[in-house]
Parts: structure tokens; C-alpha cells; sequence
DNA sequence: ACCCAACTTTACACTGTGTAAAGTTGACAA
DNA sequence: TTGTCAACTTTACACAGTGTAAAGTTGGGT
């Protein structure tokens, strides 16, 4: 609804996406962030405490443009157990490219800040909820594999879909997007997925 | 065989090492290094360029003294393709927890550091090459699963045991390392490996 | 007695975060 | 019209940590 004239403190959360996006990659100082913004360096001091403070708050309005929890809902939809872990797989596969700059700044601040840290953990225990619901549905099914507890499942997809795999699938293994969605669709099948018994 | 008195240079790298590991964690500024390894702060710059230079040297160092190589070529020894890959699991799992924190250290460094990332990239291709002989002994023995390709299954195989991994395992699941190791094993024999079949 | 290498001491440049405080400006109100 | 207030700018500084520079010190070997 609102093209009101931004106010500063949107222009600096913008200019910080910007800049975390950017291509070729820029860094995100304080002091990047000001000039982006067209502000001066005190005003983002203004508006937040601090480069995580910053940074975090940059995530959420992320979320707001990207519709996040709608996109991850999509998989309930589902109307197999099976059909629900794929669509969740796409889902959130799907959305990991589009904050893993951000995320990767907020995982490297987590080392030394608690706040950080506690940002991220929040946001991956929402994740693993969704693992939990996939592997549910599985289970409800009676198509959980045998091999593993509903909490090991959800434990094992949930790691699986870490950034830090995506990430490595990306770049140490150089998959593009397709191949890194077909496979961990693949494997995530494999590894929990089991032909429903005949026998009731 | 050498009980000599130790040099200068491996009392940094011992200190560096000892600080990475300690319990509680302390921080491994050159500073703190320096203190611990009983020398001035610029004795460490006479024998290291910069950190990055001592973080590498200190991981080599940690290499000899934990015999790196050779607890990793054990799973050559395995007959079949299955055994060698989960004694490939098992080697390198079990190696993760006493690399984990300066492998952390260098991760971390990389996203800075050019010479930080060569050197844990390198490290990488070789622990790669450990997941290609697994596979390929699979794929010998004719038991490596028809879903993946022998260069896909080596680089998912190589995902899974990655660093990050072991660290959400053991951390975000908290489960223990022996936990770890179970699931792991179990996952990635579920994963590649398929009965052969009777047909020649 | 001398020298040299290894080390220490002192001091400083640089980057980036965060704090402090005085100045500017423009909108709105009396 | 003047005043005031909030939002912002400007300037300046404290602090941590890395890295550089250069002038001492010291102890073993010749």
C-alpha cells in the first residue's frame, strides 16, 4: 500500500541489502551502509545500536520482501507425506540462495555475538519445525523409514538442508541450483522415504 | 626421536594449538599467543608473516603430531566397497572432533584471507579424494546405488561429512559423537550403497 | 674482545566499531 | 514571526587488534 517517501531508517535497511547482495561483492561497514543510504555514518548509529543490531533487523525486512512464511507454507498443502517432504525441500532449497549472504554474515557474527547468535538459532529452529512437520507427515503415512526415529529424521534433514550444505554444494562441488534441488531431492527420498508395506 | 630442547618456532606453534583447544575457549590474538608461548608479541612476527601464516603452520603442525595421514589411509585396507566406505566414516568422523576448532579458525579466515582459503581448500580436495576412492570401491564392487552417478555420490558424500556438518550434528542436534557416527554410517550406507544383484 | 642472530622493547600507523557532543535544518505551532 | 523540537550532520575521540619499524639486549661461538 505505502510508496510514501521512505524514511531513513528503511533507506539504511535497503541500502544494507543492497550492498550485502551486491555483484561484485562489497562490504557492508558502517560506514558502506551510510554512503549507500546517502545518510551520515551517526544516523545509522541513530536508528540502531549496532552492526548486528543492523544486520538482523536487515533480515527481517528481507523476510517482509521475500513473503517467507507463505512460500514455506506452500508444502502443507501436500497431500502425501512424501509429496510434503519434496515440497518442502523445493521450498526452502528454493529460498536459501535468495538469503544466504545475509545469513552467512549473521552466522559469522554469531562467533563472537550473542544476539547474532541467538538471531540465527531462532530462525533455524523455525526451520527444523518444518523438517519435523515433513518427516511427521511421513510418519503418519506409515513411509518413514525404518532406519531412522521421526526425531533422527528430522535431526538429519534438518542438517542436510544447512546453508552450510547449500553452500558447499554450490561452491566446493560447483552444482547450480537444478542439480542441488534434484539431488538432495533424491537423496532426502532415499533416505526417508519406504514403500508403504502391504500388510496393514 | 628429537626431545631436544624445543625452538622457538614450535613453542608459537604449540601455544597457538593450545589456546585453540583450550577449555574454556580463550581468544588466539597474536598477543595471546605470544604470552602463552613465553615470548614478546613481535618474536611471533619474526617467525609467522601474519596469522593467517601461523594458523596454517600451526594445522600442519596438529597434522604431524596426530598422524593424520595414516589414520586416514586405514580404509584402504577394507575388502569390500561397503567396508571401505564406513571405515572412510569412521576415520574421518573420528578425525573431525581434534581438527574442528582450528579448522573453524581457518574457515573463518577465508572469507577475508586469500591465503586462509587456498590452504583449508587444498585440504578439502584431499579429504575429497578419500570420498572418491569409497565410492569408486562401491562402484567396483558393483554396489554403488544406480541413483547417483560415482561424481555426484562423491560429492554428496563429501557434503555430508563436511566440517559444518559435524559442527550442526554435535551442536544444533547435540547429539554426542557417537551418535554422530552411527548416523552418519547408517545414512550414507542407505544412501550409496544398493545389494548386489544375482544377475552377472 | 668481538660479532651475530635471536630476541625484546618501545613506539607508531592503520582499520573499523562505537561514543560524545556541538552544530544545522526544516516543519510545525503559538 | 519567532521559537522549538526532532532528525540529521559534523567533528572528534577512545579502543581493540594487526602489522611495521627500529633501536636495544644477550648469550654462544670464534
Amino acid at each position: 500500500m505505502s510508496t510514501s517517501p521512505p524514511n531513513t531508517r528503511t533507506k539504511i535497511l535497503q541500502a544494507t541489502l543492497d550492498l550485502l547482495f551486491a555483484d561484485p561483492p562489497s562490504k557492508t561497514r558502517m560506514s558502506d551502509v551510510a554512503t549507500q543510504a546517502g545518510v551520515s555514518r551517526q544516523a545509522v548509529y541513530l536508528h540502531f545500536e549496532n552492526r548486528t543490531d543492523l544486520l538482523i533487523a536487515a533480515t527481517h525486512f528481507l523476510d517482509e520482501t521475500l513473503d517467507t512464511k507463505a512460500r514455506l507454507a506452500a508444502s502443507r498443502n501436500a497431500r502425501s507425506g512424501l509429496e510434503r517432504l519434496q515440497a518442502f525441500v523445493a521450498a526452502w532449497g528454493g529460498y536459501i540462495p535468495e538469503i544466504y549472504k545475509i545469513a552467512t554474515v549473521l552466522i559469522s557474527l554469531s562467533k563472537t555475538d550473542k544476539a547474532a547468535a541467538t538471531a540465527w538459532e531462532n530462525r533455524m529452529q523455525d526451520m527444523r519445525e518444518g523438517c519435523a512437520a515433513a518427516i511427521d507427515a511421513l510418519n503418519a503415512d506409515g513411509t518413514l523409514s525404518p532406519s531412522f526415529s521421526p526425531d533422527d529424521a528430522t535431526d538429519l534433514l534438518w542438517t542436510m538442508l544447512s546453508v552450510s550444505n547449500w553452500e558447499h554444494s554450490t561452491r566446493a562441488c560447483g552444482w547450480d541450483q537444478e542439480k542441488y534441488l534434484t539431488v538432495l531431492t533424491l537423496a532426502t527420498r532415499t533416505l526417508f522415504y519406504s514403500e508403504p508395506s502391504k500388510l496393514p
